[in-house]
DNA sequence: GTAAAGTAGTTTATATAATAAACCAAATTT
DNA sequence: AAATTTGGTTTATTATATAAACTACTTTAC
C-alpha cells in the first residue's frame, strides 16, 4: 500500500532546495537561502548531502571577488524527485 | 513561497497512520501495523505522539481476551492533515 | 592603512527524532 | 506445564535537523 519515501528528499529543507532547482537552470547559495529562509549552516549541510547523493551539482565560483556557490539539479536528482512525489501520492491522495 | 510542513505529520510512519485513519471509522493497532509494515515499538511510540497532539484518539479495549488498541482520527487531526497536504503542494507542484 | 562591519560560507556541537532491540503480561499451542 | 505467540511498552541506539561558533575574505568608515 504505502511506498517508501526517499529519506534524503523527505526533509523540509532538502525538498525545498530540490523543488527550487527543478524549476531553474541553476541557483546560487544566497538565492536558495533567501527562498527557503534557512540558516546558512543548515543549508550548507543539506546541499552537501544532496551533492554527495548525486542529486545536485555544486560549483564554487566567484561573482566578482565574492565567492559564489552555484547549484544545479542532476538527472539523478530529477528522477528521485519524481519518484518521491509519486510515492507521496499514496499517502496524501483522498 | 514555501509553507511550513507540520513536523508531527512530516514523518513517514505518522503520515501513513493518519492517512489510514482518514479513510476509516477506526482501525486497531494490529491492522495499522500490517498496513504500514512498522515495528510494534515504533508504532507504539508514534501513536502516542499523535494522541498527545490530539490528532488521534486511542481506546484500549479487548477483542475477546486479547488486548486491542483502537485508533480514530479527531477533527483536529483531520484539519492538520488537510493543512499539511496543502502546504506540501508548494513543494511538489510542477 | 587599519579598525569595524558585512558577506559567503564551513565546521562543530547540541537537541530532537526515528528506529530497533529488549522486555513484559497474558493467551494459546503442544 | 513448558514453549510459543500475541499485543503491546520501555529503553537504548542511531540518525537528523538545527543552531552556534568559526573562517576567510571584502567593503566601508575613519
Amino acid at each position: 500500500m504505502f511506498r517508501d519515501l526517499n529519506p534524503l528528499l523527505h526533509s523540509e529543507l532538502r525538498l525545498a532546495v530540490v523543488s527550487i532547482l527543478i524549476g531553474v537552470e541553476s541557483a546560487d547559495f544566497v538565492f536558495i537561502r533567501q527562498q527557503t529562509g534557512a540558516t546558512a549552516g543548515n543549508l550548507s549541510v543539506q546541499l552537501d548531502k544532496l551533492a554527495k547523493a548525486g542529486y545536485i551539482e555544486v560549483e564554487k565560483t566567484f561573482r566578482g571577488k565574492m565567492p559564489c556557490t552555484v547549484c544545479r539539479i542532476t538527472a539523478v536528482g530529477r528522477d528521485a524527485f519524481a519518484e518521491y512525489v509519486e510515492a507521496l501520492q499514496t499517502y496524501i491522495k483522498k
